[in-house]
DNA sequence: CCGGGTACTGACATAAATGTGAGTAAGGGC
DNA sequence: GCCCTTACTCACATTTATGTCAGTACCCGG
């Protein structure tokens, strides 16, 4: 258990919810619990394998459940956690931020980006 | 210029700032315009080369303003764009979270969240 | 004419993130 | 027995992000 320590509360909110994938994730649970395969169809162009990997990060870091059901086939949902949901109220305002500006995002020239 | 589509808001909005920095470069020219040794000093941890490679993207995005002072030593201020301030605005309320929940994101075991 | 400060650039190396495709275990229906 | 579904795991391959370090151009003060 190495400590992290953050410059600002910024700082600290992007080691957690970092990476391409944690914020589609947690605005796809927003609305309930979904198994592993309804997440794979709910956010479109994730491979499983990192879709897995992101699930057991952001259980890890405490944003949300993972239930088990012991049946077959098996059955696993994934929901967000009291944490996992006031992180999702907070990145609100950064969702309303994108909509309002996808066009512009949309036109910027990424090939040119990187 | 290949145009990039988006699921949705927020995940045009993590395009835009994605990555371990913008969110605090953005966040520390908040307050006026800084020149880039400035810059580099109030990012604690950021390589020179990385730093210039996020202050290239950003210009590219339109979230900042390069500034250059035909002087000698050179002078180069870079700033927020309007753009820029109003990602920032929207990025408040993700640092007030972590600023509310450091203790508990420092807490987690990070060497065993990758 | 030497060293200092500034804002870089370039070659290179490593680390982290993401992706691909195959394989596994379990029981139920046929 | 065989195939189906589900939620994975494993062994890679590739891409993206980040880091290190040396070097450049400019003028100025000494």
């Amino acid at each position: 258990m190495k400590k992290r320590t953050f410059t600002c509360g910024l700082d600290a909110a992007i080691a957690v919810m970092g990476g391409k994938w944690k914020g589609l994730i947690l605005f796809t649970l927003q609305d309930g619990p979904l198994r592993f395969g309804e997440l794979r169809r709910a956010v479109p162009g994730i491979s499983e394998r990192v879709l897995i990997l992101q699930l057991r990060e952001m259980e890890t870091t405490g944003l949300l459940h993972r239930e088990v059901y012991h049946q077959v086939p098996p059955k696993v949902e994934y929901s967000l956690t009291e944490f996992g949901h006031s992180l999702n109220t907070a990145m609100a305002s950064l969702g309303e931020w994108g909509e309002e500006h996808v066009e512009r995002i949309e036109a910027i020239p990424w090939d040119q980006v990187g």
